[in-house]
Formats: structure tokens, sequence, C-alpha cells
DNA sequence: CCGCTTGTCTTCGATATCGAAGGAAGTTGC
DNA sequence: GCAACTTCCTTCGATATCGAAGACAAGCGG
């Protein structure tokens, strides 16, 4: 995180247009009840930010027994966000209005190997493109945030040791970015962000675990509704162990990695021996879906490679909620075999109130993660 | 948690008091910059607080360059508590003053398979004979705790599916404790408090793991300084399925647990075979320290297979620091064969600062765990 | 229709906190 | 030994928040 330009407003108001934001708050006694600052605090408060035309009011709500509230609602020239989520050969790249709506998505193909300059500039120029076009006359943009498909040093914004980035090595994504915008600007982890952007879906659960199968395997964890960084490394189950007959070299040099296994590659890898091309993880969910085989069974004992790892960590985190998302994750079977092996496995204690489903937050995830923690750099 | 009675301090008061109590202030200027409230607040709250005689000031600290701070203690006083660590054999008893120091500790032999009502009823009165034995004239006793040996529901204080306390399942023992002293009352796993004494050794540390080797394996985490819970369950590795040869049947019901193999209870039976019979796992330390090769090969063992489980962990959660604690950590082989396990198979972004070590909070960890917790219900 | 209950929002005096300024009591460097 | 700095703590007026009381606006039941 860098930048310094923030919204002209003090520590309370920050956190009551969060508030709103977010969708948590829609009123000034939900407001109150939220922040718990007293209804009279909320109400001047309130008043200011509609006087800075950050907040607007919009007619009444629905009763719940008494007097109707007056709705609030963020004023929609209060700003923009302008996120992306850079993928190995594709990055989606979205406008969201500060509530996180998206106002625009667009996906490009780009190459991440062309290294860190060359991807950040075009990104730069994608954003102000993206801002030209679909901003709103006279609404500023307030933030820009990135997804990469690699560890983040969270305090610096610089790449730590990817795998599949090369060139990118130590490189200062956040600075360089920050370079070409002075707003705050946001560097994260893909998985992270779609953890992120997931939780918002799951309003009830405090602690999620969100899978992301896709090319790769990866994962973002949410203890107590906010995102577990550890030291910048937290959320990798892709090389792990697992148990199989036969043995498998993973590219971190490490026998038998959960990624060489049940990662989108190496599924595509297995199809390719079976003489079945796919050019794309969302390619296997095709051929699942017309019901060939292969693609079946493999994808079935994908899941239960996944959900074995993930049997020893609900014993260990004891989530509310396992979300699984990622391009592979439209594969049915996927999930339900993920499911088999966790409930199978797991202590009965750790798995009483467990949800294993889809993620419900669809292909935006990521940048609606990116919006969400945005936010909080922008209040 | 339950009962009634707190100290007669409001809000920003506690958040004072629990500072100096917990030794991470010394001073009105520690307490200004760790309570975030300004210089001046903080004087005229310790101005109430010294005038109550729950603080005292004693004589000039050292000088960091300027003017010496004067010293802030919690007065003597102030008040007691009254904790435990129920094992399955054997409890310890403590009282504690405020600020977590003990003024004794007991060990009793108990059975706790006698069920809930005869252990909480001696319980009960082995605190009522530790106050009057031991705590100063007229300092008043603020709260009692205890540690389980299974889970605990930590929203009711009720046992829950407890795997070796016959009896116990679902008995609110936090309620009929209440129903003895009418005081904030703590029930918490005893895996858990241990975590949370031990993370008072780790200043530095944000997010811990601390691993208990005894008759079992439990283990607590600490996230972001917290004691993480999550639906209650959290913390269990003792039913992750290891890799072995053999295949041995875990009392869960699932094969090839890890406590199966590596609890003290799986190596006290696996010497009882080769001839050689200890009755409690701190037996197993004498005879490493005799250095008798069955024993130093098996906890070796025992070691390499608690540090594979842990690297998943590690991953995954990516922690400052692994405290291994328990009466088996005592035994050097343990360790070393965890650390050279973890090292060797984890991410390196995952260990680059890991620190894998002999837990520092020594046999009482639980105890002063279990008065940290209660400090928090009492202030 | 009318009171009763529930919930929302504002008004206004009481209270808590802040922040700038300054005095007190040290250390450091020359 | 002395000036310059640092840290600790307090004083005092400005500001933010609180909480009780009440006005307002609905639903509910007779």
């Amino acid at each position: 995180m860098s930048g310094t330009q923030r919204l002209p407003v003090t520590g309370a108001q920050g956190e009551l247009l969060r508030l709103v934001a977010t969708g948590q708050a829609e009123s000034r006694a939900d407001l109150a009840r939220l922040s718990g600052l007293a209804a009279s605090s909320v109400s001047l408060r309130v008043e200011e930010l509609l006087e800075a035309r950050l907040l607007v009011e919009e007619g009444p709500g629905t009763s719940r027994g008494g007097r109707r509230p007056r709705r609030l609602r963020l004023a929609p020239g209060a700003g923009v966000l302008a996120v992306a989520d850079l993928g190995a050969h594709h990055a989606r790249l979205g406008l969201l209005d500060l509530s996180g709506t998206p106002l625009a998505v667009e996906e490009h193909v780009t190459d991440i190997a062309a290294g860190p300059e060359t991807v950040l500039d075009w990104l730069a120029g994608a954003f102000e493109d993206l801002v030209a076009a679909h901003a709103p006359p006279g609404v500023p943009l307030r933030g820009v945030g990135t997804g990469i498909p690699g560890p983040v040093d969270p305090a610096t914004g610089r790449v730590v040791s990817p795998s599949r980035m090369p060139g990118w090595n130590n490189y200062p994504v956040a600075d360089h970015l920050a370079g070409r915008f002075d707003l705050p600007v946001l560097v994260e982890n893909d998985a992270n962000l779609m953890a992120v952007g997931e939780a918002r879906h799951w309003p009830e659960a405090d602690n999620l675990m969100v899978v992301k199968a896709g090319t790769g395997i990866g994962c973002g964890v949410i203890v107590g509704g906010r995102l577990h960084r550890g030291r910048g490394a937290a959320g990798d189950i892709s090389h792990v162990r697992v148990r199989t007959d036969s043995s498998v070299m993973c590219s971190c040099g490490h026998p038998d990695c959960l990624e060489a296994y049940a990662s989108g590659a190496a599924l595509m890898a297995a199809l390719a021996e079976a003489g079945i091309h796919v050019d794309r993880p969302a390619g296997i969910v095709g051929l699942v879906g017309d019901a060939v085989p292969e693609a079946t069974s493999l994808v079935r004992a994908a899941g239960r490679l996944i959900g074995e790892v993930l049997t020893v960590l609900v014993n260990f985190f004891n989530p509310d909620v396992v979300a699984v998302g990622g391009s592979l994750s439209a594969a049915e079977p996927l999930i339900t075999s993920i499911r088999a092996a966790v409930y199978e496995r797991c202590l009965p204690l750790a798995t009483r109130d467990l949800e294993i489903a889809a993620a419900r937050a669809g292909r935006d995830a990521a940048l609606l993660g990116a919006g969400a923690l945005l936010l909080e750099a922008v209040l």
C-alpha cells in the first residue's frame, strides 16, 4: 500500500462511510448499532457527509415495526476505483464505484512473462482508458489495485519469489503504480483478493477458506472477517505432499505436491497424455459437462486429493465455510469429491456446522476483493 | 464465561489497567503509546486508578534518554484469580495476582473419569482452600478459571464430545462453577490455555502455533495475538492421517492418525512392547536422557511425524513461531526432528523467518494463560 | 378510530478525549 | 560545565462523543 490522497474525511466519518459503502448499514440507526457510536453522534457525522456530497439520502426504507428509516447511499459522484486481476495469460480489469459495484469489467490477453515494467505500464494505461471511457464526468479516481498470481509482501508491495513470473522477483509493484497514480495503491496475491471478495458473500461466516482451483491451486484465508496474511505467504496449499501410488516431481523441488496432481495444469497434461487436448482449465469443465469419462475421473481424483489436504486444515482451522472457486470449480464432481473426502475424514466436531460450497462471488471475486481492501485505504 | 462481578472501572480505565497488568505498560507514557489515548487523558485516568487503590506508583524507572518515568504497578490488594489445569490424572492449581504472577501453585492427583460433579465440587473446594491459605488478608477473589483436556464450546462453557472424559459430554462446566462463585468464570480447552500463556512469552510474534506433546497431542493457535477458536474445535492436529508403513486404527475410528503414532500414550505402548515400562510421558524423557536407544529412536520418529503434519499447517498458516511444549518437549530429539521435517518440506517463503523452539512458559503455561484470559473478563 | 408498542432521528446539556504548550527531569555531546 | 535534545508528565481550552428526553412515524390490536 502506498500513495497519499485520501478522501477528506475525519476518522469517525470514514468508519461510517465504510459501513454504508460495504452495504452493512443503510440508515442512521444501522450505523449507530454497527459503529458503536451514539445515535446522536451518528446523526451529526451523517449530516456532515451529506453536506460534503459523499452520502445521499434516498427515500424511506422498509419499517422494522416502527418509524421507517431514511435510507443512506454512497453518492455516485464520490469516486471510482480501478482494479485488476493479473493472471498468467489473461487480465481482468474493472472500474468500481466506492461501494464496490462494477461499472465496467474487461478481459484482456496479456503475458505476465513480458516482465513487470511492460505489464505494469500497460496496466496503468488500461486503467486510464477505463476511467476515461466509463467513469461519469467529474467523478475522481480514488485508488488503484491489482492482484498478482504470486506471493506479495504486504508491507512493501513487492512480489516475493514467484514461481511462474520470470523477472518479477522482488519487483516493487506498488511503487511502480504509485509513480503513475498519486493515490492509494493496493497490491495483493490473487487468491487473497478472491478470498476477500468471496467473504463479502458469506456475511454470517467469520472464518473461511477460499480455494482457487484453476491453472494452479491457491487458497486465501479469512480469520475473524479479515484477511490472514501470516508473514505474507499464508494460504499456500499447493505444495503439500499427497498420498499417491506414483511419484511425480514438482517444480518446487519436492516430490508429490498437490499441485503436481490436482491443478488445472496437471489435469491438462494428464488429458494430453490420453490424447485429449484443451488449452485452458475451463476446457476441462466443458469435457466434464460432455461426460467425457477421462475428464470426469481425473477431476474426481483431483477433488479427492484436494479434499484430503483440506481435512488437515479443516481440523486445525475449523472454519465456518470452505468456498471453492476458480475456473475448475464449475465442474460439479470437483466439489462433490472434495466434500466427500472432508466429511469422511474430519472430526465430527469440525464438520458439524461446516459448509463446503462453490464460490458465490463469481468471476469478478478478486476484483471485488480488491475494491473492498482499497476502500479501507481510501476512507 | 459467566458470572457478574467486575472491578469498578469504566471502559478506558479497564483498558489501562489491563495494559499494566499484562506488563505491556509500565508508565503513563507507555500507556499513551499503547492505548492510543492522548497523554493527557491517560494522566487523568491513572489519577483515578491510583485514588481507587487499584494502581500504585513505584519510584522512578530507567530513563530512555529523557526524564525518568514514574513506574506504575497493579496494587497487590487489587485481587487474586484462582485457576486450574485439569488433566486426565493430575490437576495443577494456581492462585495468581491480577498481573498473572503466581502466588501459589499446587499439583493434585485427580481422576477426570470420576465425572464432572465430583471433580468440579472438589475443584471449587480446592480453590477456596487456596484462597484461604495464600491470598493476603482482605484481598478479594476476582475470578476463577480452568482448562479442560477436551473440546469446550466457548459460548456456553460446556464440554463437547470429549474423547477421554466419560460423563462430561455436554456438561455445563462454566455454569457449575458459576453456581459456586459469583464471579467471572472461564472454561477453556487446555491446549488453548497453554497457547495463550505461551504467547505472552513471544511478544514479537503475532501468529503462533503451540503444540502440546504429552499423553495426547494438542495444539493451540494464536492469530493476530488472540486465541483462534474457530467454531470451538480449532487446533486439532492429532487426528490427521500420517504416512506410515504399518496401519493402526485410532480410537476416533480412522486409520493412521498422528495420535496413534506420535502421542506420549503411543510411545509408552511401543516401549512396553519392547519390554520397557514407564507410567508417564515424562518417563520417556528420562529414558532419552539416559540414552536408551529404543526411546531415542521412537521420539525421533514421533518428531518426524509431527513435523510432517506441521509442514502442511506452516505453509497454510505461515506463523511467526511454532512453540513445542508438553511433557515430551523436554526430549531434545523431538524438537530437533520436528524442525528438520518442517525446514525440509516447507516453502522457503514460509520458513524464512519461522522460529521452531521449545515452549518458554514452562509447566504453568496453561495456568498463566487462564489468568490472561480471565483478566479480560475481570477488567 | 384510538391508544400502545416499536423503531428512527434530533435536541441539548454533561462528560470524555484531544492537542498544543510548557514545566520537570533526565541524557548526550562539546 | 553548559547548551541542546529527549522523554515524561501535567495544565488548560477546544472538540467530540455520550445519553436522556422527546418528537416523529410507522405497525398492531381492539
